[in-house]
DNA sequence: CTCAGTGCAAACGGTTTGCATTCCA
DNA sequence: TGGAATGCAAACCGTTTGCACTGAG
């Protein structure tokens, strides 16, 4: 399995995403009468300069990195605001703890995962829209949102498999 | 969302596929040189009888309904072994804790997540199948299981907020 | 006989909570 | 200025682990 990874950081370009994001999340507070505080503001601009998954830990360890210091229980009260405005998803279950992924200006994806070492590959998942919906349909559900993960041996773990 | 209910309890039928499920894991065990113990047959047992899926605690109570004195630690080292033996199959990520099913002998499902009330409705799926196959295929993925879950919001609740 | 498996209780670790302090609105 | 939000540390709770005892092979 995958070890965690230091998050890349993205620096240059998306500043446009980025700057609507921040003004959506502001709305977001607004609109539901929640404060704008330091703490919020600098874990949104940071959960958007991460590419790619990350876990509550590697935000804090990131925040520190930039010389914010938050205590780990705002993050962990943070972030489902961050999902709830659509900024953020929870992806990869099947572990433990929760991890997190940009969705904000995003297009949507699910994702492959080697049960061998842990490579994961995301596919954009127009078919499976059309898919769960269509099921949802069938069985009266207003489909909100999904999850799928499909486990499997990728291509360079099958040739190491054959090759043995 | 919905509590912790009690699970149901199978009894006069299915009983040829529990005897073929537990003559499976005899073999299973057999096979890798594990032994077989009280214990371990309890638990089986147990499991085979309850419907839909449930967690650690819930098996716990269960077989303490039935008289047998079996420690928590066992039942979590037992659990990984029936799911991969096949009779059982993790399921409902999404919460903490885990949530196994039966597998052995039970067409595969996946299922939809009511957002309101909890509900959770399974539905056979061949479609979902044939989707992963083919996804898998275009990535080079050799495709072994899947997890496949949809939130929404049921009729019921959907029929709650209208008349709101 | 021997060592894998068990029971028990203590440890783990990610997340949540209680509470005094800070600081938006 | 009042009450929401924060930081800190302690509590939570599902799961794992260490260890002495038991029993399957």
């Amino acid at each position: 399995m995958s070890a965690p990874r230091e998050p890349l950081m993205h620096t240059e370009q998306n500043d446009t995403t980025d700057q609507t994001a921040k003004a959506h999340f502001r709305d977001f507070l607004k609109h539901r009468g929640i404060r704008l505080t330091a703490p919020r503001e600098h874990i949104v601009e940071t959960v958007l300069a991460i590419e790619g998954h990350f876990e509550a830990e590697q935000l804090l360890f990131q925040l520190r990195q930039k010389g914010h210091r938050v205590a780990k229980a705002t993050i962990y009260r943070t972030l489902p605001l961050l999902v709830e405005c659509g900024i953020l998803k929870e992806v990869r279950f099947d572990v433990k703890q929760a991890h997190y992924k940009r969705s904000f200006g995003e297009q949507t994806h699910d994702q492959l995962v080697c049960a061998d070492c842990g490579r994961i590959v995301e596919f954009p998942n127009d078919d499976v829209i059309a898919l769960r919906n269509r099921i949802a349909d069938d069985h009266r559900f207003r489909p909100i949102s999904h999850r799928f993960s499909v486990s499997g041996i990728c291509w360079e773990c099958v040739e190491a498999r054959d090759v043995r």
